[in-house]
This record gives structure tokens, C-alpha cells and sequence, in this order.
DNA sequence: ATCATTTCGCTTGTATGCAAGAAATAATTG
DNA sequence: CAATTATTTCTTGCATACAAGCGAAATGAT
């Protein structure tokens, strides 16, 4: 539990991938974080070479980016590229839920105990804990429900999303989103799967409705006001 | 149209990444082919290094793969793994296609000219082209009807589906599968987004059903009666 | 004082060197 | 001659050294 999920090889440089990916759903590093090979490299013990393998990946994950020459930075997605991401996870998991065939009761029991897991973070208040299960549902939904590849492919995006959440100052409420989570499970166990994804598909729309696009502009505004109207020191 | 997309940034590990990728699609190369550094290095006029790191970006995405201290090579899908990416396309590219909004008639005239091409391939027996637009249809779908988060999920599956089919020798028809493309674009431009659904539903079937995922397992058979009945030398 | 220019420090980009290990070949032994 | 063991060769794994370039600070000119 401590160590999440780390799929097979413990060599570095996927541990190095695994403790970012991990941090970011969990909110301890936030977008437009700088990540400098050498301190990575000090923390890790192990020469730059692995930290780089392993920021190279995040890149293609789409987790990371770099600008040449000033380093490495998490991704600080544009109002676009946001929607663009909850787009594709909209149709990935409608999709997801719309092809998958029946739902065993040992997957629903899966799914069930994750979301116990949400609500027990909540109620402890651990955000770190919380932030990291309520985007981390989705990756259990498409494992469970569908299979490895999916899930792979839904951890980069709601990794995504949940770094866009933070970058938007998402206000969407916690409890809200655990109890549609739930309710969908129960659309899965009534074996209805298109309400599965009406559900999905306005938990989504939930998501996006929550962030404020507008704040990187206004943030950027208000500093340069700041900065501009500022007494000279 | 020589050097296909390039996404920007036009250093040497993205070309590598990009060639390897195309040659794939094109069929110029084959599942389980090793990939040695040196030898790319010295194709590409650089040094490992370079070529490592285009490697390990062809790694995150799922097109190679690494046998430590024995080399890289381009991947060989068991049966499950082949499934499971082409379930992970359905749902993708049938949730794509439920939650698009209104295809545009440029939008149409986009997609035609694919077939178009896909068309004048076929007719030239261009064998190389026609794999890799037939695969590239449905990259070109998912950027056109959806973002280019889409888009690059699916150039992934894609190009894994690719070759998985080499592996199983695949027995789909090329065009069959032309004229499957031809009527999913009819269904959008009729603006009967769930009928394309079921085209490309079935599509996706056909492109399964055409496997043979016994050759794998009969290969292997083969080359061990040879190997065992053959006279002695 | 303000603006342009240059220098300098710190970061990433790339090549290279050497170690570790797997497979193929050669040598050894019963 | 067969089977095992030793050696050699070729590969990737990882660290390190140096080059290149951006940005900030220092410098100089107006």
C-alpha cells in the first residue's frame, strides 16, 4: 500500500517514473514544477543517465515536458489541451462502459472496496490519500472492467486531469465525485450498462465544469497588475 | 507526404522514434526484430545514447521492447495481449464516435481524401502505403472527429495492431477493409453517429476474426518436428 | 537612472568509456 | 564422441566528461 502499484522491474528508473506519478496524483508536486535532473539524480543516488531515462518517459506519458537547455517542468496544460484530455477520457471510458460485457460480482466487490477506501479518506480528512483514490478509480474501472492496456493508458490521462485540476483550482467537491462513482458501480451491478454511461459521462462533465479556465489568465493578470502598481521599494 | 508527421521538434531521437514507427506501420520491419543500438546509431550518424533514448520512448509506448543485456526488439503480442489492444481500440474508437459532435462537411471531405488514397494504393499494389494508410485511417479519424490527445493514443494501438497482424498473418482483405472505412464516413456524414458505431464495431471484429492466433503456437511446432525429423547433416 | 551589452553560472544535450552479462564458440574431460 | 566447462565476443547498463545555451547578474554607455 505504501509502495503503490509498480508494475514488475525495480530497477530506477521506473521507481523514479512510478514516485512522480504518484506524487502528482496526490497532489505533492504541482504543474509548472521545475524538476532538475541533478537534485532528482542526489535524491535518487543514481547518476543523472537514470533520472533522464526516466523524465524521457514521463515525457511520452505526457506527464512532464522540457524546454531545451532550462529543464524539466510538469506539464501546465493550456484551456485546449485540458479539454482535450477530458475529451479523450470521455470516450475512452464511455466507450470502456458502453463494449464491456457483463460485470462479475467479484469485479463489482473490487470496485466497491476501492470507492470504501475513498469515503475512508475522506472522512480522515487525508488529502493526499483522497486525491490519489478519486483519480485512481478510473484506472481500477478500466483494469476491472476492461483490461491492462486500458488501464495504462487511463493512468496517463487521469493523471493528466488531476494535474489540470490542480493547475484550475478545480472546485469540484470530493464527496460529490465518490458518490458517482458509486452510483455508477450500481448502474454496472443492475447490469445496465448505458446508464453506466450517462453516468460516467456526467461525472465528467463535472470535472470540467468544476475548473476555472480562467484562472492562469486572471493569476497572470493580477501579478502583472501587482507588479505595475506596486510602490517602487 | 515523403516524411509523413513529424511532430515539431526535429532532433534526432524523434526522427529515429518516427522512422521506426512509420517503418513498422509500413510493414518494413517485423514483430520481434531486434533493434541493436549500435546498428542504429550507425544509420542515423549518432551515438547510442540518442538511439537509447528513442528506444526507450518506443518502450513507454508499447512498440519495443527490452531483453536486458540481450537487445531491443519490436514487440511480439501473445494472443492476450493482441486482444486486449484491440479491445482497448473498440472501446476507444466506439466511445469516440458516440461522443463526437457534428462532423463538419470539411471534416468529411478529410476523411474521403484518406479513402481516396487508401484507394489509389490498393489499385498500385503499393503494398507498403497501403498498410500504413489503412492503419493511419483510423489516427486520422481519431484527429479529426476528436483532438490530438486521441490521435496519439490511437497511432500507439494502431501501430501495435499492425503488427500483430503481421505476426498472426492476418487474412483481413485490404479491401474490405477500405470499404468498411468508406461506409463508417457515409455513416457520419448521414449524421447516424451510432450506426458508424456499429460499422466500426464490426470493423474491429473482422480485423480480429482475420487473425490466426494458432500460427504463433503452430510456428513454433513446426521448427520443432523439423528440427527433430530432419536427417542428420 | 535607464537601457543595452557582456560575462558568468548553472542546466541540459550528447558522446564516450568501462563494467556486467548473455550467448556463442572453443576447449576439456569422462 | 558427447557433455560439460571455460573463454571469447558482442550486447546493453550506467556513470562521467565535456560542450552548448539560456538567464541572471554584472558591467558599461548614454
Amino acid at each position: 500500500m505504501t509502495e503503490s502499484s509498480e508494475p514488475a522491474s525495480h530497477h530506477q528508473p521506473h521507481v523514479i517514473e512510478n514516485r512522480i506519478v504518484y506524487a502528482a496524483l496526490s497532489g505533492y508536486i504541482a504543474p509548472g514544477e521545475r524538476l532538475g535532473e541533478k537534485e532528482l539524480s542526489e535524491i535518487f543516488k543514481v547518476s543523472r543517465t537514470l533520472v533522464r531515462e526516466a523524465m524521457i518517459r514521463l515525457q511520452a506519458r505526457g506527464i512532464v515536458e522540457v524546454m531545451p537547455r532550462r529543464g524539466w517542468f510538469v506539464i501546465e496544460p493550456t484551456v485546449e489541451e485540458a479539454r482535450n484530455t477530458i475529451n479523450a477520457r470521455r470516450a475512452l471510458e464511455v466507450g470502456m462502459l458502453a463494449t464491456a460485457d457483463h460485470v462479475t460480482p467479484e469485479k463489482i466487490a473490487i470496485l466497491r472496496e476501492h470507492v470504501r477506501n475513498e469515503q475512508r479518506a475522506l472522512e480522515e480528512d487525508d488529502r493526499a490519500q483522497r486525491s490519489y483514490l478519486l483519480g485512481h478509480f478510473h484506472v481500477c474501472l478500466a483494469e476491472t472492467i476492461g483490461n491492462p492496456v486500458l488501464g495504462s493508458i487511463l493512468q496517463d490521462l487521469t493523471t493528466r486531469t488531476v494535474l489540470i485540476a490542480a493547475l484550475y483550482q478545480s472546485s469540484h467537491d470530493a464527496h460529490e465525485s465518490c458518490d458517482e462513482h458509486s452510483q455508477i458501480i450500481d448502474a454496472l451491478e443492475a447490469g445496465e450498462p448505458m446508464e453506466a454511461v450517462r453516468l460516467m459521462d456526467m461525472h465528467l462533465k463535472h470535472v470540467e465544469k468544476a475548473l476555472n479556465y480562467r484562472d492562469i489568465a486572471s493569476r497572470m493578470e493580477s501579478l502583472k497588475s501587482v507588479l505595475q502598481k506596486g510602490p517602487s521599494l
